[in-house]
RNA sequence: UGGGGCGUGGUGUAACGGCAACACACCGGCCUUUGGAGCCGUGGUUCUUGGUUCGAAUCCAGGCGCCCCAGCCA
């Protein structure tokens, strides 16, 4: 690992590094913990991508263990869900493990602290403890069974283990300190006793469950975890996670470190009001296009290798600023895929809002077979041939029958380019009895085929096109930020959502190589975006997703001018 | 009012006692058969006050601000 050893970028990697050099550790091996009830979004993103790097940046592996210490929240629905979405995105494990495989040894050493007078089973209702507990200012009251004798702690956690006990009627509790400044030090929860429902995995036979607290730690060290990287609201936990392993004298016990989870703007993040979205019905569905979820991303058009890069470009720091964490900007993402799928994305033609457009003085029934490049970025995506004809497809905002100004498209008297066509000098329009404009008349010069006049004239612009005849009909949804505040993450976020976040478009016309798209492919139409065929998509009949927009320049022009 | 963490252009991250850097966004320009892409440029008294030092974003002290913690959730 001597030349390997990557130079530390962050916090993380440079105490990853300090710690193979001291000897403190010899590997490196990480886990991701996710409690499977939901399905993960771009934030659980990063916290993936942390794990999974750091560990293979210095030669390690990432485990994925299951967090499903309370079966009243889990699912095995998720389990799959999650991995599928973190194989998408080329996170790579090593082994998939359970905190439910570590009850029975977990147990043991439980048992072991009482032993050491360390624990003890705490009568009291939920409601005492509560209020025993003390508050932030004030400390807490000791339990009036927190001296009982060994023996009778053992035989107690013995049989709340053996479901002698109904829930809530006692927990095992650590014997810290009930007047501790930090709170998760005054005398935090082990167990409790849970007997309904079923574990999703070990069915009936734990009547009692171990706290996130308890069993972090020590799961950790079982499995051989070094580092146990986590957010940063994990920080005041940190000094419980080191008097468990302390008080149980293990060697060697793994260190956790904490990092400033990611926050999206414009977006929610939290499970509680993704669930709501999807539950009422304010969105599709978990793999809504809307969603920040992987899910979701993934239908709308996103590459992993563009979150990759989001990742990357967002870093990694201890600046918990919002909800314990950095507030990365929608911009940033939207340019990661757009930076990718510039690259990537072969170039198509699609009118989105058609406007006819007839070419008074091309012949009648001539289709004529022009060449067009399929990605200006990759001469290896080589070339495909386009039909043109007398009548073709415009895009409708291509035309301005009173241009405004720096307008430099298709107007009465303008010429521009048709895209690896010819160009066309505007002549007229029809229009229909209240006035609106039914097709634009021009006239093309004949020698510009391909696009470039002899004369060496130019023009200031060049329009993409179909041809009428040839062209495939779809539908294309439109997508913008499903919220209109930059920070919706509160419980009144309902009042902030974009009514404008999904416009369907139907009657798109698009080349006819587009007509049998798969699922999943990505295109970029020329001038308007990245695209992605959607599963919705039908043989001949393809329905496609916008992924995000191009730049636009003249949007903010335009937007300048007042209009 | 208890404990803990964090303050660097609009946003995010660098700089590890020696000229504040990079990306995105923004604004301006160049270029262009995508108003795309690409290229060039503008923008910061590093939260504040004081101290140490030849020299401080960095070290020290005091303020201020923001975030997290009082589930038998994770």
């Amino acid at each position: 690992m001597t030349d390997e050893t990557p130079k530390p970028t962050d916090f993380i990697r440079e105490a990853v590094a300090e710690d193979l050099r001291t000897g403190r550790f010899q590997s490196v091996r990480t886990r991701l913990p996710p409690e499977p009830n939901g399905y993960l979004h771009i934030g659980h993103a990063k916290a993936f991508l942390i794990d999974y790097l750091v560990a293979k940046e210095f030669g390690g592996a990432l485990d994925l263990r299951f967090d499903d210490t309370n079966p009243a929240k889990e699912e095995t629905e998720f389990v799959e869900a999650i991995m599928e979405d973190a194989r998408w995105l080329g996170i790579e494990w090593e082994k998939v493990i359970y905190s439910s495989d570590f009850f029975e040894l977990l147990y043991e050493w439980a048992v072991e602290l009482v032993k050491k007078g360390k624990a003890y089973v705490d009568d009291q209702s939920p409601e005492e403890v509560s209020r025993n507990r003390g508050t932030l200012t004030e400390p807490g009251v000791e339990s009036p069974y927190r001296n009982r004798s060994v023996e009778e702690n053992l035989d107690l956690l013995e049989r709340m283990k053996n479901g002698e006990f109904p829930d809530g009627s006692r927990v095992l509790r650590a014997k810290i300190d009930m007047a501790h400044g930090n709170m998760n030090m005054r005398d935090p929860i082990m167990y409790r006793i849970i007997h309904e429902p079923p574990h999703h995995r070990t069915g009936r036979k734990w009547c009692i469950y171990p706290m996130y607290d308890w069993a972090q730690g020590q799961n950790d060290a079982m499995h051989g975890v070094t580092h146990s990287l986590c957010s940063l609201e994990y920080l005041d936990h940190r000094p419980l996670y080191e008097w468990f392993l302390e008080a149980l004298e293990i060697p060697n016990p793994p260190r956790q470190i904490e990092f400033a989870r990611l926050n999206l703007n414009y977006t929610v993040l939290s499970k509680r009001h993704l669930r709501r979205l999807v539950e009422e019905g304010l969105v599709s569905g978990w793999d809504d296009p809307r969603m920040p979820t992987l899910r979701g991303m993934r239908r709308r058009g996103y590459t992993p290798e563009a979150i990759l890069d989001f990742n990357e470009r967002t870093g990694v720091s201890k600046s918990g600023v919002i909800n314990s964490g950095m507030m990365a900007d929608l911009a940033l993402l939207e340019a990661c895929v757009r930076d990718d799928l510039n690259r990537r994305a072969e170039r198509r033609m699609a009118v989105l809002k058609p406007l006819k457009l007839v070419i008074d003085n091309y012949p009648d029934g001539l289709v004529e077979e022009l060449e067009a490049v399929n990605n200006p970025e990759d001469e290896a995506a080589g070339t495909r041939s386009l039909p043109f004809a007398k009548e073709l497809y415009i895009e409708a905002d291509d035309f301005a029958e009173a241009p405004p100004p720096k307008y430099y498209r298709l107007y009465p008297g303008n010429e521009v380019r048709l895209r690896y066509a010819y160009f066309v000098t505007c002549t007229g329009v029809d229009k229909d009895a209240d006035g609106n404009v039914t097709a634009v008349h021009c006239t093309y010069d004949p020698s510009t085929r391909g696009g470039d006049a002899p004369d060496g004239r130019k023009v200031k612009s060049t329009i993409h096109w179909v041809s009428a005849k040839h062209a495939v009909q779809a539908e294309i949804r439109l997508y913008d930020r499903l919220f209109t505040d930059e920070n919706p993450d509160s419980d009144n976020f309902k009042e902030y959502i974009n009514p404008n976040s999904l416009q369907v478009l139907t009657g798109c016309m698009l080349e006819p190589t587009l007509a049998e798209a798969r699922p999943g492919e990505r295109f970029q139409f020329e001038r308007q975006g990245y695209f992605c065929a959607d599963p919705d998509s039908a043989p001949g009949k393809p329905v496609f997703n916008r992924t995000v927009a191009l730049r636009d320049t003249w949007a903010k022009i335009a937007q300048k001018q007042g209009k």
